[in-house]
DNA sequence: CCAATGTCAGCATAACTGACATCA
DNA sequence: CTGATGTCAGTTGTGCTGACATTG
């Protein structure tokens, strides 16, 4: 009763899990099995040099409780390693691995390729005015 | 480290939180505390004239069960209600209630306003660009 | 006999809140 | 002392799989 056709908030839904299910699908197929959503979310936000898990926290939008979690278990997974921030005695800093790195490389080159198969179905006119409309400034959610 | 200011996916899914955030507070506010994300994806599947779960979780992309539980809420709080299937004695039908009705309108009337407000904000070629692509055929996701 | 539907039970996952120790 | 950080514990919610009765 929504018309989930031209809903825009349903279409963006579906372009986005259209994107979501060719990377996770092809991580696990390649060789990353224990990537799944939330560390995929975590894991996009990761720094090279190094990132605090409170921060990781505060860019996922998930309490320092749940980033802590999913940390944990991309360390057992042995993708990310913690290291104590030189900086901060009390903190310590998540990076990831030579595994991770690679893993991460993929997910990169597999996000560009996915782009590159929509821009051959949609053609470029529309991915370019998609990306346009989407890198705009939307500005705060509109609260009335 | 996988710039999440210019990956596609992300965009779409920060672009989705924008419209998701805006119709649930605005659900929420005004009298229906109840409707939270499982809930509005069932319902925005829902037919007027009456839908089977099976067929809710079909759409929804979600398990039968999964569907079940969801509606047994909805039905708790009043939103739908359960009709035997005159056409199969082993099915039944899912159908909005009054308020649930109400709910739906409202719904509807904050998504056309939450659109209002982007195409203010992103001028109106943009948004029509947007739309445009979006409902265009993306096809399977690649699976290679 | 077989397929689809709805339902119940148990399990796994993932997020939350609360609490606490450590350190700037 | 206050605030930030990381961690442990308990709880809740949500979806899944397995199993079963009913119906076509």
């Amino acid at each position: 009763m929504l018309d989930t056709q031209q809903n825009l908030g349903f279409l963006l839904l579906n372009a986005f899990r259209w994107f979501d299910e060719g990377l996770l699908a092809a991580l696990n197929r390649a060789g990353w099995p224990e990537i799944g959503r939330p560390e995929s979310m975590v894991f996009a936000h990761l720094d090279a040099t190094g990132t605090r898990i409170s921060e990781l926290a505060r860019r996922g939008g998930v309490s320092r409780q749940a980033a802590h979690q999913v940390v944990q278990g991309l360390r057992r997974a042995g993708l990310v390693e913690l290291v104590s921030d030189p900086a901060n005695r009390s903190a310590k800093l998540v990076r990831p691995t030579g595994r991770g790195e690679r893993s991460i490389a993929f997910a990169r080159r597999r996000l560009l390729e996915l782009e590159t198969v929509l821009t051959e179905r949609l053609g470029p006119d529309q991915v370019t005015c998609l990306r346009g409309a989407l890198e705009a400034e939307w500005g705060a959610v509109p609260s009335a």
